[in-house]
DNA sequence: AATGCCTCCCGAACGGCTTTCGGATTCGCT
DNA sequence: AGCGAATCCGAAAGCCGTTCGGGAGGCATT
């Protein structure tokens, strides 16, 4: 155990070094990484591994664009509960909808931010609909106009 | 050219099932993918190279967990220009500062939204500072207190 | 109808890559 | 000193990525 604080799980700096790189290309080989990483390809395969199931990896997505497969329009929706009263289960009512990308419990006046992605104003509408009812929520919806830039990697 | 709408470029039944499975799954090798939409490898392999040249594909990443890498803390910002008639150069303005991972034009009240990501409170109300002394925006912060669940794979 | 062009698909082949194994090294602890 | 755990490396086997040539189908022109 190297982990000075005893609670978050501190990693090294070749580790550090192996997720930044697969963080920047999530394609990336093993012969790359092992030359970026200055180790062998047996030594990063293992490692690999091992952040894998120490859940530091979480797994490998290609990034595509939303306009080319008819999902142009970006929105985030704050939720707040209609019956304070009632039980916190708002993710499990919402996650079978497939236009919610991202579920954040927040701090402040509302309770949860979604990252939502739709094909139109109209598919935008019925989702509101949708999670109202699913949830129990009332919701206030900002829409994206732009998106400068996105999911960047993390600055590792 | 197959597209209809004269605007919007549609894709086609097994370039969609492609970018599904790689959303999904970002290393999924080319021999797996060829099986699961029932192609050979090398056409497969022409899609993707046409379907990343082409844009759909936009990258590969590796999805990492914030709390094992040191960056536990994820908020959202919401920027109001100060100067009402400055030029809309903000996101030029911002995209040096790492913690940075987002960065949204938006409708409504405010001009803009981040997504950041930092190690504690005080990396947050240092990047805060960061903020408007680059942009010359007031700010609005929502903390994030946990994630249900972030980055979904869009129903493709 | 035939020709040529374009697009898309496939199979083969080579080189590179992934994955596993055994063994060497280092480090900490008894 | 001796032992165990962790980590590294190199070698080997098989699988995979990448490219090439060629064939099938659609479409427009002749």
């Amino acid at each position: 155990m190297s982990d000075k604080s005893g609670n978050a799980p501190e990693l090294e700096a070749t580790d550090r070094a192996i997720l930044r790189e697969l963080a920047r290309d999530g394609r990336c080989s093993f012969t790359d990484l092992a030359e970026r990483v200055g180790l062998s390809v047996s030594a990063v395969h293992q490692r690999v591994r091992r952040l894998e199931q120490r859940g530091a990896l979480q797994g490998y997505a290609a990034r595509v664009d939303g306009d080319q497969i008819g999902l142009p329009m970006t929105a985030f929706i704050s939720l707040t509960p209609i019956d304070p009263a009632a039980p916190d289960d708002y993710p499990q009512r919402l996650e079978h909808l497939p236009q919610i990308e991202s579920c954040y419990s927040v701090a402040g006046d509302e309770s949860y931010i979604l990252q939502v992605r739709v094909a139109s104003p109209l598919g935008l509408e019925e989702l509101l609909r949708q999670i109202r009812e699913a949830a129990k929520v009332s919701t206030r919806t900002t829409v994206v106009l732009s998106t400068p830039f996105e999911n960047r990697p993390p600055a590792i």
